[in-house]
DNA sequence: GCTGAAACTGAATAGTT
DNA sequence: AACTATTCAGTTTCAGC
């Protein structure tokens, strides 16, 4: 993928603002007609500088207020305990967000859960999984303040 | 907004995966014809369900390879305060996320960036903009094993 | 690499069961 | 509450610049 002009920029800008934008709006936005736009977003697409297109849905609506962040401290380090705490957690769809830190802890996750009940049950899961011992601090969210994945597209001038 | 029902579910979990969706292959999917459809996807995006489609885009062909993870301890705990600091933070293009949390400390705060220099400059800019001292504990991301923010949709049988 | 127009596909509306 | 038919809007493709 070559260099992001000022125009793919604008294109990534409302697309991740507003991702069913029609391809003749996105035009009409970005200031052009609808076959560059639409060859643009394409090759964005293609490039996997846009990696998809997904609705955004209210966790409570969706019977999941307990919002959790667990970390994870693993006794031993070895690449093949990582592969399968990996896996066990990528397949884990209340398991939103896991990322292996430097620091204090190895893990940080982020969990949507329903209640308590249920967060016991997971992690009891997690760490039923992992052949080692392994330490965990868990902490509950009061208040969502912000939440998103929109990344800032820096437009240059022009 | 009354219950969710069966179509309904398949409906979000769709359009999580698929923000683009046509409405008519949607109707495909989901077994029935795009006039339903389209009317309950209207009534799901009123009743604030569905809260936004967005494209999803790559952070380090954006320019921003370096995840971290904030934790922030406020010496003082004031209504007034978290008012501030909750301002500064949600207008901040960088911080993709920022939850209070109860526990050990505050507020877990996420952010993408392009380098060490750019997180020491915004760390700066958070602390200077709170009149109270704060604490602060960071960690950068090594590897990103998931982020999603797709909720798990409990699909009836039938 | 963009424009503009034609042909096609999807969305929206209204009327029916 | 969902289906069908019609109309309108959006997408795609292609000729020309």
């Amino acid at each position: 993928m070559p260099e992001l002009d000022r125009i793919d920029r604008k294109i990534l800008d409302a697309l991740q603002r507003q991702g069913r934008l029609p391809l003749t709006e996105l035009a009409h936005e970005v200031g052009l007609s609808t076959s560059p736009v639409t060859e643009r977003v394409r090759r964005l697409e293609r490039a996997g500088v846009i990696t998809g297109y997904h609705a955004r849905v209210d966790p409570v609506a969706m019977g999941r207020p307990l919002l959790v962040f667990v970390e994870l401290t693993l006794s031993s380090k070895s690449g093949e305990l990582f592969e399968k705490l990996r896996a066990e957690l990528v397949h884990e769809p209340r398991v939103l967000e896991c990322h292996l830190v430097s620091g204090r802890f190895d893990y940080l996750i982020k969990a949507r859960l329903s209640a308590m009940s249920e967060y016991r049950e997971l992690l009891a899961q997690i760490l039923q999984k992992i052949p080692v011992p392994a330490q965990s601090n868990s902490y509950v969210v009061m208040e969502e303040i912000k939440e998103s994945l929109m990344l800032p597209v820096d437009v240059p001038r022009g």
